[in-house]
DNA sequence: TTTTGTGAAGCGCTTCACAGCT
DNA sequence: AGCTGTGAAGCGCTTCACAAAA
């Protein structure tokens, strides 16, 4: 396989969650369909996409036995075909209640992912709360983006906010946007964006609600 | 078209964000393209597997005009079509910092769902947070979600005790869980899961950034 | 025998192209 | 002319079925 298919990213981020958990027991792809619902065809051939020079890496024990993968080996497996084998900088934009939450995640939730500093224009709220990040006032932003190289943000602000808070983001440099406001942001196509909206997530459950009946 | 595709779905939800903020200026289909990135025949496609009966109300201005989908009657086909045209309660479980920012979250945030409980093990918090809806320990989250009949559940406990606490929202009668511990919590297959993972997130982020070099 | 890895078939979503309406 | 609605073509993902390995 060339490419890995967005289906099949979205799925293998999923395992690796579920591999980082695992204990150090082979897992067979007839387990992992118990623990997903996707069928055992289907993650092989997820796994046989990640190449060929991952997997001889990823068997069994010690040496190549053939009952299912050892969870570590797979797991870093995948960080390499996905090319998650780097740490990153964030930050969170907007320390209201939502932002504040964030700032204070363990580092076992982030992953490879480095809390670099917190942004909001109420200046008391800068100097108030605790962090394990700096946190800076709004006008600060740009600067501080280019002096730590941070490359994505987490966009806490209100909905009023959100459009313009991106905008200046995207001049600042980053080049990836969690946004959590519910408003469609629109940015340049180069920028990538990915949305949390509680409600459409509510409105998805519903939906998958309704068909098990 | 008999049903709706869950691709399709996906984005009839988000076109339903982008509706809800628009004006009364009827929307054509390429203009939708330019704010969302997906082909007008896309689009138009996805409006059309809403049903002819909701099609005819969703034209023009005050009579069928055929330039452009008024935004409030189109958001109302969806509606009707996802069968999103009526509320729903949810509750949200684990009032730490999370769990207690989706406490306060603005109704115009929410759409169609009302927030009807919180439930927290620490009977400290129960007491002293500040919450438009009642807080409860959460020895009495079985009686309550059965008594107010709570459908869904926003579940914000921290990693150690999601699988726990998801089991017994399950036999409290929860049919969609909002999964916020990153965790993958195993559940009977006629439950509804859906996951947001922070740290997934970042790493889908980062690789739809690395493509765009 | 159990389980992986994979070409090939099957199927569902997207794209295309054009008829129909205003 | 402009835009929508839609059958049909095209394509990508999933599923199947089996060879190969342990």
């Amino acid at each position: 396989m060339d490419q890995i298919s967005p289906p099949a990213r979205g799925r293998l981020l999923y395992l690796m969650r579920i591999l980082e958990s695992a204990g150090d027991e082979p897992l067979t792809s007839a387990q992992i369909e118990g623990l997903t619902g996707w069928s055992s065809n289907t993650i092989r051939k997820d796994i046989s996409c990640l190449g060929g020079d991952a997997m001889g890496s990823a068997h069994g024990h010690g040496m190549g036995s053939c009952n299912g993968y050892a969870p570590a080996a797979l797991a870093s497996a995948i960080r390499k075909a996905l090319e998650l084998d780097r740490r990153r900088k964030f930050c969170v934009v907007g320390l209201g209640r939502l932002g504040s939450a964030y700032l204070n995640f363990r580092n076992f939730e982030l992953g490879e992912f480095d809390l670099a500093a917190g942004f909001d224009t109420n200046v008391n709220r800068v100097e108030i709360l605790n962090s394990p990040a700096p946190l800076y006032p709004a006008y600060k932003m740009a600067e501080v983006i280019t002096r730590f190289g941070i490359e994505m943000a987490l966009l806490c602000v209100p909905a009023e906010a959100a459009q313009t808070v991106a905008e200046k983001l995207v001049t600042a440099g980053i080049r990836g946007i969690l946004n959590f406001a519910p408003v469609a942001l629109k940015v340049p196509p180069a920028i990538a964006v990915r949305n949390v909206f509680v409600a459409d997530e509510l409105r998805s459950l519903a939906i998958n609600m309704q068909s098990s009946i």
